[in-house]
DNA sequence: GACCCGTGGGT
DNA sequence: TACCCAAGGGT
C-alpha cells in the first residue's frame, strides 16, 4: 500500500520545481492566488479541451471581459460567437448563465465554498472542487481524468473505467489536506498531463515511482483498465450556402438544445444514416460543389455542400468573413467549401 | 449508469 | 486510417 504522506510531499516538491506556466496560473512559488473569475473561466474552457486549444480563447475572453460582471453583460449571440470553435457549446450557454448568477445573486463575487459553487450553472463536481482549491485554497477533492489515471496507477486499480470512478475518487481523497490544497490539485494534473501520460508514461521522470504499484508491475501503461466503447456511426446530410445579391450568406440560429445548440449555422437537412432528401431553403438554381467530413463525439458526418442564390426574411444575412468567425467548425468547413466553388 | 455533447492533436 | 484522448456537465 503506497505511503500517502510521502507521496504527497514528493509530488509537491516536484511541483515546486516543474510547475507549468499557464496564462491562468499565478507564478508558482509566488504565494499569489489566481482570481476566482479567471480560475472558473479557465476550468470551464478546459473541460474536455486541451491547454493549447483553450489558451487563446482564455486570453481573448479576459482581455475583452476582465471581470465576471463584464461577462455577465454580454449579449448571448456575442458570447456564442466568441466561443465558436471551442466546442461543447452548452458550456458557453452555462458560462453566461453562471456569470449572470454571480453578478446578480452573489453581488459580483464568486462564492468560496464547494457547495455554493456546485449550485452554479455549468459547475459540476470537478469544477466546484477545482475553484475551491485553486482560487480559495480550500481542501477539496479535485478529480479529473488525470487524477483518475494517476490514482489507478499508484494503486494498480483492477476495476475498469467507468465503474472504477467511486474507488478512484476514494483514493484521491486520501491525499486531500489543508496544506497547499490548490498546489496539490494542480501538481496532480501537471503530473498526469506531462509525466503520467495515457499512452507512454515517462516513469523515468516521475517523482512517485517509489510508491507506485503500477510501476512495480512493469506495465504501468495498462492502467487505468477500460471497458470497450461502441463504434461511432456515420451520418449523411446536406448543407446549403445561400447567398444574396450582395454576396452575403444566409445563417440560421440553431435551437438552444441539442447539437450545436444556440449557435449560428448554415441551413441544413436532417443528418441521418440514410441519405436525406435534397430540399434547399430557397427556390432557384442550386449546384453541389463538394462535401466536407466532420467527426462529432458520437457520430461522424459527411455533408454535401450546395450553393445557391436567393433572398429570404427567415435568415440572418451575414458577410462571409463575419459568418466564418461565428460558426462552429463543421459549418465553417462547409462555408469555406461553398465559397471555394466546384472542383 | 447511459447517453448526449465538439474539436484538434497524437499515435 | 481509425482510433484515443483532453482540467466534464446535464439529463
Amino acid at each position: 500500500m503506497p505511503d500517502v504522506p510521502s507521496l504527497r510531499a514528493a509530488l509537491l516538491d516536484w511541483y515546486d520545481a516543474h510547475a507549468r506556466r499557464l496564462p491562468w496560473r499565478a507564478a508558482p512559488g509566488s504565494g499569489q492566488r489566481t482570481e476566482p473569475y479567471r480560475v472558473w473561466l479557465s476550468e470551464v474552457m478546459l473541460q474536455q479541451t486541451t491547454v493549447p486549444h483553450a489558451a487563446p480563447y482564455f486570453e481573448r475572453f479576459t482581455a475583452r471581459w476582465p471581470t465576471v460582471t463584464d461577462l455577465a453583460a454580454v449579449e448571448d449571440a456575442e458570447l456564442m460567437a466568441a466561443w465558436a470553435g471551442l466546442g461543447y457549446y452548452a458550456r458557453a450557454r452555462n458560462l453566461l448563465a453562471c456569470a449572470r448568477a454571480v453578478a446578480g445573486t452573489h453581488g459580483g463575487v464568486f462564492p468560496d465554498t464547494e457547495a455554493e459553487l456546485l449550485a452554479l450553472p455549468g459547475v459540476g463536481a470537478y469544477t466546484a472542487a477545482a475553484v475551491a482549491a485553486i482560487a480559495f485554497d480550500r481542501p477539496a477533492n479535485v478529480v479529473d481524468g488525470n487524477v483518475e489515471r494517476v490514482m489507478s496507477r499508484l494503486f494498480a486499480v483492477e476495476i475498469p473505467l467507468p465503474a472504477a470512478r467511486p474507488e478512484l475518487r476514494r483514493l484521491a481523497a486520501l491525499f486531500v489536506d489543508a496544506h497547499r490544497p490548490g498546489d496539490w490539485a494542480q501538481a496532480l494534473m501537471d503530473l498526469g498531463s506531462g509525466v503520467c501520460r495515457p499512452k507512454s508514461p515517462l516513469c523515468g521522470q516521475c517523482p512517485l515511482t517509489f510508491g507506485c504499484e503500477a510501476w512495480k508491475t512493469g506495465a504501468p501503461a495498462l492502467y487505468p483498465l477500460k471497458t470497450k466503447k461502441a463504434a461511432r456511426p456515420h451520418r449523411l446530410g446536406h448543407a446549403y450556402v445561400l447567398r444574396d445579391g450582395a454576396g452575403r450568406v444566409a445563417l440560421v440560429r440553431r435551437p438552444d438544445k441539442g447539437l450545436l445548440g444556440g449557435m449560428a449555422g448554415l441551413p441544413t437537412s436532417d443528418w441521418s444514416v440514410a441519405a436525406p432528401a435534397f430540399e434547399p431553403p430557397a427556390a432557384g438554381d442550386w449546384r453541389a460543389v463538394g462535401a466536407v467530413e466532420h467527426v462529432f463525439t458520437h457520430f461522424s458526418l459527411t455533408l454535401t455542400v450546395h450553393v445557391g442564390r436567393g433572398d429570404g426574411a427567415d435568415f440572418q444575412w451575414t458577410a462571409p468573413e463575419t459568418a466564418a468567425k461565428a460558426l462552429p467548425t463543421v459549418f465553417r468547413k462547409a462555408l469555406e467549401r461553398g465559397l471555394a466553388g466546384p472542383d
